[in-house]
RNA sequence: CGGGGCGUAGCGUAGCCCGGUAUCGCGCCUGCUUUGGGAGCAGGAGGUCGCCGGUUCGAAUCCGGCCGCCCCGACCA
């Protein structure tokens, strides 16, 4: 009876356990068409929010927000060759319109480079039309044969970044700059460590000059690619005649990056934070920070007691201590005929960060009984001063999470190995980030990934690699070019 | 597209082998009693048994075809 409240556990069936949790924490839900998904507004709200603050910090570096149209004409894809190669596969192409035919198919966007680009070119004659640094938040269309929610299903939400410069180290600045917001923004706000570093010639961006990325692990221990950013070099500007004239008079060919970040994020919230009651989410990122649950006998105590949960709601978002427009985020569950335990489970499910009971007991010592979802750890808290100590609390809770989740990947990765027999075994057995050698050679990446699966997840920045660089590759044996980080990848 | 599994009430399922119009749990509605970790009792609503066809007096059950979903592989933010 009790048994079908409980999730899968992770333990049993790590995959199962997430599919059940983004269900009953109802963050998302599959719909009609297969392979597409239906964001719920508990899992819209925790969107909302890293919307808010990305955006933030992509206007604090000088990005303005646009919007470039959904349908694409077909042709602008065939115009970046290797980009083209790869998207190809997986574009939804309209054909009618109308009720006829249309002369021209349109693609429906994977990414937009072709269509911004194209109408960079336009916009851009002189060096002083330059740096275009844009952002939008659009839906994008992917059709992948293997989908999940919130991971990768046909159609995603995410913001694309697209910048023009006038030189290459202006764009490899920014590249390099956007990969650092979306570390600070991955690592202070949904509390997961990554390492950052440069993908490998097979994993990078089609049509890019380089690849940058943000790897988080998640608990079981695979890497999830949560961020890139690209230096484009001029491949597009060169495909979409994007020129300007320089100081000195003459024509060049633009720089640019792009950079993204998508809906995927909640999953990989989800699976770094998450246990076997439900959904843990980190205090920034929830859209309810703190649930008051009310515990009475009598309808005179439920009186009394629902009363002072609504004062403490009020005091509480009433705070400003966090500034004006940062209140705190309070929700009383007042539902009557449901009792207090069925409401912790409930909210535990959901993910809020905070609990506080107020019972009549309570109210007689002044005080508030509190219930953290990450650790379960309880505690009375003085009613004089909660606000304040709500919000500690809650920051107390934001940073544990990314100082355990920052603790686990660290248990789980793998430094100087040497061998390839042993890190097969690593791979066969509990997975993780294993950091070796490697000879730069495309093929010996090729055959790692066809007999254990596991892939170069990036050649980390310098702050990651090992104190010892590597020696020799970990496949070939032969003189090591570069540290990389292998793993099984989402 | 290959391999595996599954389609019965909102969800999870029994029944299928051995044909007779559907079981149980959760959830939902009403009432009363409850309420500091998933409440109890009583009453109630809810079903084209994935779809189409065949066999049969009679099909959830047997036969044929189709569709859909999930998991594992080839591709990927």
């Amino acid at each position: 009876m009790a048994d079908d409240k409980k999730l899968t556990t992770r333990a049993e069936d790590f995959s199962a356990w997430y599919n059940e949790l983004v269900l009953r924490a109802e963050l998302a839900d599959y719909s009609p068409v297969k392979g597409s998904m239906v964001i719920r507004p508990n899992g819209y709200g925790i969107w909302e929010r890293m919307q808010r603050a990305l955006d933030d910090r992509f206007k604090e570096t000088g990005h303005q927000n646009a919007y470039f149209p959904l349908f694409i004409p077909q042709s602008f894809l065939q115009k970046e060759a290797s980009h083209v190669e790869g998207f190809a596969p997986e574009v939804a192409v309209v054909t009618h319109g109308g009720g006829k035919p249309l002369e021209e198919p349109l693609i429906v966007r994977p990414t937009s480079e072709t269509i911004i680009y194209h109408m960079f070119a336009k916009w851009t004659q002189s060096y002083r039309d330059l740096p275009i640094l844009i952002n939008q938040w659009a839906n994008v269309v992917r059709w992948e044969m293997r989908t999940r929610l919130f991971l990768r299903t046909l159609e995603f939400l995410w913001q694309e970044g697209h910048t023009a410069h006038a030189t290459h180290d202006e764009a490899e600045a920014e590249a390099r700059q956007m990969l650092g917001v979306y570390r600070g923004f991955m690592e202070d706000w949904i509390a997961m460590p990554v390492v950052t570093g440069q993908k490998s010639e097979s994993e990078k961006f089609a049509g890019a000059l380089r690849t940058y990325s943000c790897e988080a692990m998640m608990q079981d221990n695979k890497a999830l690619q949560a961020g890139t950013s690209h230096n484009l070099g001029q491949n597009f500007a060169k495909a979409f005649d994007l020129t300007f004239q320089a100081e000195n008079g003459e024509t060049a060919h633009a720089w640019n990056t792009s950079w993204g970040v998508s809906t995927r994020m909640v999953g990989g919230l989800v699976m770094t934070h998450s246990d076997d009651n439900g959904l843990v989410t980190p205090p920034r990122l929830a859209p309810i920070e703190v649930v008051i649950v009310p515990i009475y006998k009598t309808d005179e105590e439920r009186g009394r007691v629902v009363e002072a949960a609504h004062k403490v709601k009020a005091d509480l978002g009433a705070w400003t201590g966090r500034g004006a427009t940062d209140r705190l985020r309070v929700k009383v569950d007042d539902r009557d005929g449901v009792k207090p335990g069925a409401k912790y489970y409930e909210w535990e499910l959901r993910g809020v960060p905070l609990r506080l009971e107020i019972g009549p007991k309570d109210l007689e010592k002044g005080s508030v009984f509190s219930a953290r979802r990450d650790t379960r750890a309880k505690a009375a808290i003085p009613m004089a001063g909660l606000p304040e100590a709500v919000a500690r609390l809650l920051e107390t809770i934001q940073t544990d999470l990314l100082a355990a989740a920052r603790a686990r990947r660290e248990a789980n990765s793998h430094r100087h190995v040497t061998s390839y027999a042993q890190f097969k075994e690593i791979m066969d057995g509990p997975g993780g980030f294993v950091y070796a050698g490697w000879n730069g050679d495309p093929a010996s990446e090729a055959k790692v990934k066809e007999e254990t699966k596991a892939t170069i997840r990036c050649i980390p920045d310098p702050e990651f690699r090992s104190a010892e660089a590597p020696r020799t590759c970990l496949v070939t044996g032969e003189p090591a070019k570069h540290e990389v980080i292998w793993a099984k990848a989402y």
